[in-house]
DNA sequence: TGCGGTTCCGATATAGTATATCGTCGCCGG
DNA sequence: CCGGCGACGATATACTATATCGGAACCGCA
């Protein structure tokens, strides 16, 4: 685990590579595992990586079912399928829940199993993974003087992010 | 803020005081505010009170129907009562939500505003307020680190308490 | 080639959580 | 008396998530 690094996407990043190279770590991981993603889940990756801000699962249906709509009379989607998509890339890793927000964003990380752990932005609405062992450190500390057994953890510290923290309201 | 202290209730510690206590707490906080803890959220806060588990408003929904069938035939209780009642208990600091469980618990704390952070057994569903510098400490030093200003946390550490870690599955 | 198992998905229904809106009542100060 | 305000009743609706069943596609294997 690293020092905490510079987590929020830079104003002017290339997001398009960024979506990409999450599109690949998904494909080299599903590779070794064995597990297909199939159109429906490397749809739904695909959407939620259209940004770093988290996004419900109707907002991802209605995406998806836009989506049939442009290219071709294809049947709506119903909430299952969405739901399914996202169970699936739940259990490998590759989106996360943000259970204060009941919404999904793609994880930004390429090792293994890891907590998932968040700075959400009240303005701009992005959320960054945090990779700071001193948080784990802590949390694991406190547990064990409480004698919990600690199984998961969530952690979503919500406030400004860099480029949004300077007062600027509705910039 | 103190170290992490023994924060699961005892097996047989004397919850009708605990409850009590917290009522009086409750009463003792509005009257310092000017707010008025009206019967609706006065049952709201009781009920909520009845176990140290998390509860979902509709489960408090149907307990104050539950009472009012029982205590004469008031008509039945629709949800904006219930939410309007969280929502008052929830800005007093009476109660807190539990993000991971869209559930509602007593705030056992007696001092100001202060951040809610729980361990939840996952055997006895029960919750615990956690009071651990260390935490808020690593935390505020993480978005320091990544320049996040951070106005609020949100920590919910899962696994299970002392009395349940043992690998007793459904004693 | 045909069988049997598994996985994935479509389709429908329903469960569970939360809020918007509007009207009324009661209280308190002027 | 009246005006404002906070609290609440009542209804409707929005939003989030899962249960269940059946069929299609795929795979390994006799």
């Amino acid at each position: 685990m690293s020092d905490s690094l510079p987590v929020f996407p830079e104003p002017g990043h290339d997001h398009d590579a960024c979506a990409a190279a999450a599109l690949a770590r998904a494909e080299a991981r599903c590779a070794e595992r064995g597990a297909r993603l199939t159109p429906i889940r490397r749809q739904v990756l695909e959407i939620v990586w259209e940004s770093h801000a988290p996004l419900g699962a109707y907002d991802i249906l209605a995406r998806v079912n836009a989506a049939a709509r442009r290219t071709g009379g294809a049947r709506e989607k119903a909430p299952p399928a969405v739901y399914r998509a996202l169970k699936f890339l739940l259990d490998h890793g590759l989106v996360h829940r943000v259970e204060s927000e009941n919404a999904y964003v793609g994880c930004g990380a390429s090792g293994g199993p890891h907590a998932a752990w968040f700075f959400i932005c009240e303005r701009c609405k992005n959320a960054a993974e945090i990779d700071d062992g001193r948080i784990g450190g802590a949390l694991r500390e406190s547990a064990r003087r409480a004698g919990f057994a600690l199984e998961s953890s969530i952690v979503e510290l919500r406030g400004r992010c860099p480029r949004c923290r300077d007062g600027r309201l509705r910039a």
